[in-house]
DNA sequence: CAAATCATGTAAGAAGTTACATGATTAT
DNA sequence: ATAATCATGTAACTTCTTACATGATTTG
């Protein structure tokens, strides 16, 4: 489990409520976690229970109030316990390359259909990363320091992208053979 | 859930156990698929009462009784289904990547640490890879025809491992500056 | 005026993990 | 002898998904 991890490196960050979370996973994170709200507010309900986090009500005119959750000390000696430890390997399940893997049992156009999909979902992501490097490119050198590792992951975005997209080309090429 | 799904996409290659399937799993499927062999036992009984596959009992001597599954043809049919239906993208949770993003509460000795572990596993999958690389390099032009899609996910596994050692030396080097 | 976004949740059910359980065979 | 592999499962628990629920504000 850690979903909670995940959430504390977020408020380790900045502070922010359930909502802002759950748009901060779909956001530069996505690539490496994603979480539903529904999640989300359940396990911070949890979290603030073993104080791992604490809550701040901010009433809004108009809009319902706003709970902002930042992390405690506790919470924090518990992201860095979690990151020394061993971690285990993340287990992948990519329903997309089962679909390849079995393939035979349906036409080889469908299959190519599929992959020509899944490279314009590849462009897109590629395509948002780039601009989040050019932000990074842009900024002066303290700056840079600051974010260096959440632009680490980035990159690992960015190559992973690549990856994907150098793969569709092979595999477009050896289905027309 | 596709758990299902890629236990027919196994059945369809090949008839095989409980056992077999877990071994396959972890084999050259882990890089797109894993599952635990509880899961894999409780998803045949459910598989088995929905008609998805069915079974036969080998008894061994000295061994306890196999009992092998095979892929009926409901099964074929809801393979075939499934591999067409639009795939949702897969949710990634990878572990790893968190621990970076919130890499500031540690010493970047620690990060480091874990990098260079991280690029030992990718380099045994990679050498893993190799292997069966040559292997399908060494058959003939039937062969190959025969096994291009299982090799088509392996090329993915091979880019794959590739872009995170490439990002593992960039992450380095940014560390160290 | 409709759709999207802001903002928060509950509840049921499905799926996955961890721990426990057994027992033979084969390799070191 | 001991560890690993073969071979199969159950049970309790945790986590995740899907569906439901509400209601205001902002954008097109």
């Amino acid at each position: 489990m850690s979903l909670k991890h995940a959430v504390l490196a977020l408020l380790q960050k900045e502070e922010g409520s359930g909502y802002d979370l759950s748009k901060r996973f779909k956001g530069g994170m996505s690539y490496f976690w994603s979480a539903s709200h529904q999640q989300i507010y359940q396990q911070l309900k949890k979290m603030l229970s073993d104080d791992l986090i604490a809550v701040r009500v901010e009433s809004q005119d108009g809009k319902p109030d706003k709970k902002i959750y930042q992390i405690t000390e506790l919470g924090t000696q518990a992201l860095i316990d979690w990151i020394e430890e061993p971690s285990k390997m993340s287990r992948v399940n990519d329903a997309f390359l089962v679909k390849l893997y079995a393939g035979e049992v349906v036409d080889n156009s469908v299959l190519a259909a599929k992959i020509k999909e899944h490279v314009v979902h590849h462009q897109k992501l590629l395509t948002a990363f780039a601009l989040l490097e050019e932000e990074y490119a842009g900024m002066n050198k303290q700056q840079r320091k600051r974010v260096m590792l959440p632009y680490m992951t980035l990159r690992k975005g960015v190559l992973g992208e690549q990856a994907w997209l150098q793969w569709a080309e092979e595999a477009l090429a050896l289905l027309e053979q």
